[in-house]
DNA sequence: GTCTATAACCTGATAGAC
DNA sequence: GTCTATCAGGTTATAGAC
C-alpha cells in the first residue's frame, strides 16, 4: 500500500509500452505473441509480466491509449457550436488524416478488436455517448434528416469511409496502384482537399431516387 | 496417383469446408482453433487433418475460395464494354452490396488476412492483373485522368470505400446507430440507390480547390 | 472414414538466482 | 530490476484401434 512512483518514463516500463504498442497495433491481439513484445523492446520476456501483469492487461492499457489518443484528437473540433458543418468537416478531415499518416495501422486495429467483443471495449470506452452528443452530430442530424431525408448514419458512414478506409486497404491500394510509402501519403494529403468538396456533394444532394 | 473423385460433396469433406469458411470469416486466422472448426462442423478434430494436411492447407483453400466467389460475382460487370461508366457504378454497387449483405464479414477477413502477409495472397491470386485491366478501370482513368485531374486511385478508394466500409465497420455502426440487422441490411439497401448518385458527384467534381 | 489417445509443439506465466 | 530455467495449459498434428 506503499504511495510508489507511478509517474510516467519508468523508461524500460514505458519502452515495453511502446513495443508492445507497435506489435498489437501490426498484429493484432490474437496474432501477437509476448515474446514479439519482449524481443521488440530488447528485454526478457519475464519483464513484460513484472511491468504488467498479463498479456491482457498490457493489451487493454495500448486499446484504451490508443482510443483516447484518437477521440482527444479530434473532440474540440467536434464539439465546437461556432464553427459551421461546413468548416468542422474541413478541420475533421485534415486533423484526422494527419493522425493517421502517423499511425497508419490505428483503424484496423480498433476494429479488428471491437469486432472481436462487440460490447466489451465500446461500452468501457462509452464511445458513444461521448461521440452521440457532440454539436457535429447535430448539425449532422439536422441536414440529414430534415433536408436529405435520409438516415444521419449515411453521411457518417461516407464521412469516415473517405477517411479511413484507404488507411484499413492499404496494403492493397498501394499494391493495385504500384505506391510507395511516399506516393501512398501524398494521395492521402491531397484527399484532405478533396473529400470535404465531396462531402459538400453529398451534403446538398437530394435523394431523387 | 489413381484418379481419386475429386468431385464436389464428399459430404464430410465439404461440410468441413463450409464451418471453416464461417468460423475463419468470423475470428480470422490466428483466433481460430481447429477444434472451433471441427466442432462446427460436427465431426472429430482428426478428420481436419485427414482431409486437409493442415490447419494453414485448409485456410488457403477457403481464403482462395473466398477471393474467387468475390472477384467471379463483379468480372462481367467490369468488362463489360458496352455500359456507360455511370450504367457500370449502378450495377456494380447493387451486386457487391448483395453479397456483402449475405456475407457480411468477407471485405474484413480478406483485409485482415492480406495485412499479415501482403504480398504471399495477393501475388497468389493476381488480383491486381485480373482487375487492372478491366474496362472499368480504363474508364475510371480516363474520367479521372483527363478530366478531373486527380489519382484515379482516388475515385476507386471512394467507391470501394462508400460500399465496403459499413460492413468493415458493421458492429460499431450499429451500436452508435441503435441498429438491428434488419435496420442495418435496411440501410445498406438504401446505399445501393444513394451511392451512384454521389460518385456521380465526385465524378463531376473538378479540383477547384 | 471416423474415432480415441497421445505425441510434439507453442505460448503465457512464474520461481528463483543474480 | 533483469535474467535463466521451467511449469502449466492449450493447440496442432499424428498413430493406431475400430
Amino acid at each position: 500500500m506503499k504511495k510508489e512512483a507511478v509517474e510516467k518514463n519508468s523508461s524500460t516500463e514505458e519502452k515495453i509500452k511502446e513495443a508492445a504498442r507497435k506489435v498489437f497495433l501490426q498484429k493484432g491481439y490474437a496474432a501477437t505473441r509476448t515474446r514479439d513484445i519482449a524481443e521488440e523492446a530488447g528485454f526478457n520476456l519475464a519483464l513484460l509480466n513484472y511491468y504488467f501483469r498479463s498479456k491482457e492487461k498490457l493489451f487493454d492499457i495500448i486499446m484504451l491509449e490508443t482510443m483516447q489518443q484518437f477521440l482527444h484528437s479530434v473532440r474540440e473540433i467536434l464539439s465546437d457550436e461556432q464553427t459551421s458543418l461546413q468548416e468542422k468537416l474541413e478541420l475533421l478531415v485534415e486533423r484526422y488524416i494527419d493522425v493517421l499518416i502517423k499511425n497508419p495501422e490505428m483503424p484496423f486495429f480498433i476494429l479488428n478488436e471491437v469486432r472481436q467483443d462487440p460490447k466489451k471495449l465500446v461500452s468501457k470506452i462509452g464511445l458513444k455517448q461521448k461521440l452521440a452528443e457532440t454539436y457535429f452530430i447535430q448539425q449532422i442530424r439536422e441536414v440529414a434528416g430534415k433536408e436529405l431525408a435520409m438516415h444521419p448514419m449515411q453521411i457518417i458512414m461516407n464521412l469516415m469511409g473517405m477517411i479511413v478506409f484507404p488507411f484499413i486497404a492499404k496494403p492493397i491500394v498501394q499494391h493495385m496502384g504500384n505506391l510507395d510509402q511516399d506516393a501512398f501519403n501524398a494521395l492521402m494529403e491531397e484527399r484532405k482537399k478533396l473529400i470535404p468538396i465531396w462531402l459538400h456533394g453529398v451534403l446538398t444532394t437530394k435523394k431523387t431516387k
